[in-house]
DNA sequence: AGGACTGGTTTGCGATACAAACCTAAAGGA
DNA sequence: TCCTTTAGGTTTGTATCGCAAACCAGTCCT
C-alpha cells in the first residue's frame, strides 16, 4: 500500500513563504532581495529571515554587494535547492494522485 | 501576472499532518480513531489535537459512540472540509503550473 | 483484587513564523 | 551644515503550534 509518510514532506520548502521563494528563484535563477520581496509580498523582516534558513540549510546562495552605493543581496537557488524542490514537488504530485 | 499569494494556501490543511488525515478521510468518508492512528503513523496525542483543531475550524465532523463496552471515535468530513481540501488541491496545482 | 490493555485527552516544551522595532549608510531639503 | 527621509536589510519579541510524554477512565484477564 505504501502510504505516504509525513518524513517525506520537506519542511524546509513546504513552508508556505518558503515554497514561494524557492518557487520564485526557479524561475529566474538569479534575484535580489526587492525582487523577491516584491513578488512574494512578504515582509522585510520575514523574507531575511527565511532566507536565512534557506541558507543555512544550503538551499540558496546568499551574496551581497555593491551597486553603485547601494548594498545589494543577490540570491540564488543552489543545485541541492533545485533538487529539493523538484523532490518535492514529486512528493505533492503523488500525494494528489491518490486523492 | 497575479502571483500567488500566501493567504491562498490554507493553513488549516497545509500542515502535513492534517492533509494526511483529511486525505485519508476523503477516501472513505468515514473512519474511526484507531484507522486513521494507523494509516497516518501519527502518534495518538498528535492525531487527537489535530482533529479538534479540524473539528473547531468545521473541517471534520467528530461523534463518539460505544461498540460494546468499547468507546469508539468516528470521524467524517463535513462539506465544508471537503470544499477546503479541493480548493486547497486547485491551489496548489495552479501552483505547480507556473514552475 | 490488581495488573495490563484500550481508546483516547491533556500538559509541557521546543521550534518557528511573523512583524515591529531597529540599524547603517546614502540622498535630499532648508 | 545639519537634519530628515529613504533604501536595504537584520534583530528582537511574541504568540502560535506541532509533537510526544504523561495521564486518565474504563474494561479485561487471572
Amino acid at each position: 500500500m505504501n502510504n505516504p509518510t509525513l518524513e517525506d514532506i520537506d519542511k524546509i520548502i513546504h513552508e508556505p513563504a518558503r515554497l514561494l521563494i524557492v518557487m520564485h528563484l526557479s524561475l529566474v535563477e538569479k534575484a535580489d532581495f526587492l525582487y523577491l520581496l516584491a513578488v512574494t509580498g512578504l515582509s522585510k523582516g520575514n523574507l531575511s529571515t527565511h532566507l536565512q534558513k534557506l541558507e543555512t540549510e544550503g538551499y540558496v546562495e546568499i551574496s551581497k554587494q555593491f551597486l553603485g552605493k547601494k548594498p545589494q543581496t543577490i540570491l540564488q537557488l543552489t543545485p541541492k535547492g533545485a533538487r529539493k524542490l523538484l523532490e518535492y514537488k514529486i512528493t505533492m504530485q503523488n500525494l494528489w494522485d491518490k486523492l
